[in-house]
DNA sequence: TCTGGGGTCCTAGGACCC
DNA sequence: TCTGGGGTCCTAGGACCC
């Protein structure tokens, strides 16, 4: 279910492992999280509409919208210029994303009590899996999630909504209906009037493309995506035909996945979009230099290097290009990281001429780092010195401790240029 | 005046090898 | 020497999620 890899494994899963026996899903999900936990951090914004927005009132998207702020037609997603001037009154915040994953941590570790099978599925979402758990704590399901509800509020002052189903996909859909602060049942003798009226695009997993693609067979609801003929569907969407016909129906055997099981990070990635399309191909290398930098940083947190290097550019026409390339050593060095991108840049116009690409304006540059392993079990491809290590480690410490490039690299010295610190300064403060 | 940033997975086509 | 089949790997791009 959810996602393409899921409709691929509910696809694959043979059928006669399944038990018969119903299984009991919670699918938990924290109303607006990162507005609510903004309201909850501060008295004055509590009751009012707050966006919590990017870093730019020009080029930024909402994050997230307050419950206040949704009756104005706010929306996450939303451009920030577009939700000021349907609700000018609103309180822009900008992100923190450390207190949100923070927050979530604490409230995932709470459900773990409960049951083993807990599958972070976002920042703010989880599934469980309580079949064989909950009578040790409560004497039905419904009391599970309540306690665990007014928990989260209680403690963090914010509110969850809670779906109970008997599978994934089905607790999501009750979740996203009981929204927000509910709680919501339905078992299978409810599942089918449940879902007959249901739009197929709240099905997570049916996007717009799918969408549109559905509406062409004059498919709208999951009632009528479950009376559609399979052979049709097979012979328009290949193998995930069926699949999206059992979806209609609410059928999902993809297990909850046990809480040690969860899955490696597979990549590791920034983006920026500049404040102003730039055409000046030595500010475009401080850019790719900064966002190396910090995923060089992320990769070392968390003990990670890798080998394949991703960069992506958007013009400013929208239009975007990326490219990849694998090296031969893993890597977690920042220099390196902006080396072999900016090697990724120059083979990008290199039929053409020498930085042409950067005569078409740049909006957007991404770097990001795959193939990943930790760091220790690759020593093959180590290429970084004791040494260099160390000082990194340093470097590292430093500026966790005293703001973001407190230390940095002679290259990135940002007082020289301004534009580039007024960036910097909006999105990590002042390192002070 | 359809837009951010962080991800994951799938697919098709090309290159290469046996 | 030419050609086909099968497999794997790599890459770019698309779709989807929050």
């Amino acid at each position: 279910m959810l996602t393409r890899k899921s409709v691929h494994l509910t696809n694959q899963l043979p059928t006669t492992n399944i038990s018969n026996r119903e299984r009991i899903i919670f699918h938990v999900d924290m109303d607006a999280f990162f507005a609510s936990v903004e309201q909850s951090a501060n008295p004055n914004y509590r009751g009012k509409p707050v966006l919590v927005g990017g870093h730019s009132m020009t080029r930024g998207v909402v994050c997230a919208a307050s419950y206040e702020a949704r009756p104005y037609g706010v929306g996450s997603g939303m451009s920030l210029v577009q939700a000021r001037k349907l609700c000018p009154h609103a309180i822009v915040v900008p992100a923190n994303s450390q207190k949100y994953v923070e927050t979530s941590q604490i409230i995932f570790q709470k459900l773990s009590e409960f049951t083993p099978q807990v599958e972070i599925f976002s920042i703010d979402e989880a599934f469980m899996d309580v079949t064989d758990t909950y009578k040790f704590f409560f004497p039905c399901v419904e009391d599970l999630g309540n306690s665990l509800r007014s928990w989260v509020q209680k403690r963090f002052g914010i509110t969850m909504s809670v779906g109970i189903a008997p599978n994934k996909l089905l607790a999501k859909l009750v979740s996203d209906h009981c929204k927000p602060n509910g709680l919501l049942r339905i078992d299978s003798p409810k599942v089918e009037g449940f879902l007959k009226d249901r739009p197929i695009n709240a099905l997570c997993g049916i996007g717009p493309n799918m969408t549109d693609k559905l509406h062409l067979l004059g498919v709208r609801t999951c009632g009528q995506l479950a009376q559609f003929p399979e052979d049709i569907l097979f012979e328009r969407f290949g193998i995930i035909g069926p699949v999206l016909k059992r979806m209609g129906m609410g059928v999902d055997h993809s297990p909850v996945a046990l809480a040690d099981a969860k899955d490696r990070v597979k990549s590791v990635g920034h983006s920026y979009t500049l404040l102003e399309d730039t055409y000046d191909y030595r500010e475009f290398r401080k850019y790719l230099l900064w966002l190396s930098e910090r995923v060089g940083r992320r990769l070392r947190k968390q003990n990670l290097q890798g080998r394949t290097i991703h960069l992506k550019i958007r013009f400013s026409d929208k239009k975007s290009l990326g490219k990849q390339k694998k090296c031969h050593y893993a890597m977690d060095d920042g220099q390196d990281i902006y080396k072999e991108s900016l090697e990724i840049f120059m083979g990008f116009s290199k039929k053409t001429k020498e930085h042409s690409f950067i005569k078409r304006g740049i909006r957007l540059i991404g770097v990001s780092v795959s193939d990943l392993s930790c760091k220790g079990e690759d020593l093959w491809f180590l290429k970084e010195s004791e040494k260099q290590l160390r000082l990194r480690k340093a470097m590292d410490l430093i500026n966790d401790q005293f703001g973001e490039f407190t230390v940095k690299l002679a290259l990135l010295d940002f007082d020289k240029d301004k534009k580039i610190r007024s960036d910097v300064i909006n999105l990590f403060g002042s390192g002070r």
